[in-house]
DNA sequence: ACTTGATTAGTCAGTTCTGACTAATCAAGT
DNA sequence: ACTTGATTAGTCAGAACTGACTAATCAAGT
């Protein structure tokens, strides 16, 4: 549901064709989402049929034409909706990289150590990358800094994690 | 990809059936994943084409047969593999709740805490259950901490959140 | 002995998601 | 004018995932 509500918040602000929408949220959006191309027509077409969004047929030169998309009343009904979910609850995310923690002890604690400090220097060029981007407006801002926060938690951590297996 | 390591480490350890499997998921590693049990048959019909595990059908009284699963050498090979890519890479996760804290700006700040005030309840809650449940052994606990360590540091940044609304 | 509800074990049909592809247009070097 | 590579716009076939179901067995109350 929640690259529903992308989808149409984004619509709600400006009506856009498909293309139009996959790449503002791959340029603006990256620290959202990682919807794929596929997926966003998808989900248009989907909610194309549940009337929350149409279709408007537009020729551009002889390029094939492009369909814009724009929000019903009743999409920005299920926008507000979606947006009133979202916001009073809070779902559980999964880490991959707890699976592997928790087969940690098939290994011995040297080679963990080592390979754990790779999983580091991943973790820490994420967040270099991140502190690097540019600040955003509003609300972005806002989830740009929860990223962050978050990174520097997992570094946090994990440092931790290779402490205590040193003393293996 | 971590859902097949999951598998492969569970049947490592000891072979089982279909359900024993899901079971054993529910039940002791509910903190790593939510695989559900068409997903876990869906891994383990493949792996068996992929030569991973073997099917061994067993008779127990005149109940329906079932498979049993075990790991092969070639499983074992790619349980290593999996392991290894896991714990020396880090993956991005992408929290569900920041898409509704992109679009913040669209609700007046009374409102958003007010909304922002039951998603703190419900982490709050998440975090609570955690911290009472038992100690597992060995590298299971690592992961309950993780866990644990990330959702109260949702909490702290949650509350920040709403503290700057409510100075708006 | 026999209904009723819980547990065990698994499947099916449908939804969701995406890697890899197509095909047109544009830019720009020769 | 014409090849070549990048960009724009989208589709398709298949992989991954799951809600809802089936069907047998067991427990245990009457």
């Amino acid at each position: 549901m929640e690259r529903k509500l992308l989808l149409l918040g984004i619509l709600r602000q400006q009506e856009m064709h498909g293309y139009q929408l996959y790449e503002f949220i791959e340029r603006d959006l990256s620290a959202c989402t990682d919807i794929k191309k596929p997926t966003a027509y998808y989900m248009l077409n989907k909610m194309a049929e549940d009337g929350w969004v149409t279709e408007e047929e537009t020729q551009e030169g002889n390029r094939p034409p492009r369909k814009v998309y724009s929000l019903t009343e009743k999409g920005e009904a299920a926008f507000q909706r979606l947006l009133h979910e979202n916001l009073t609850t809070y779902s559980t995310v999964y880490f991959p990289g707890d699976i592997g923690l928790a087969f940690l002890d098939s290994l011995d604690a040297r080679e963990a150590v080592l390979l754990l400090e790779q999983r580091r220097a991943a973790l820490a060029k994420s967040l270099a990358d991140l502190r690097t981007a540019p600040e955003h407006s509003g609300s972005l801002q806002l989830v740009l800094e929860h990223r962050t926060r978050h990174l520097a938690e997992e570094l946090a951590w994990l440092d931790e994690v290779i402490e205590r297996l040193q003393l293996i």
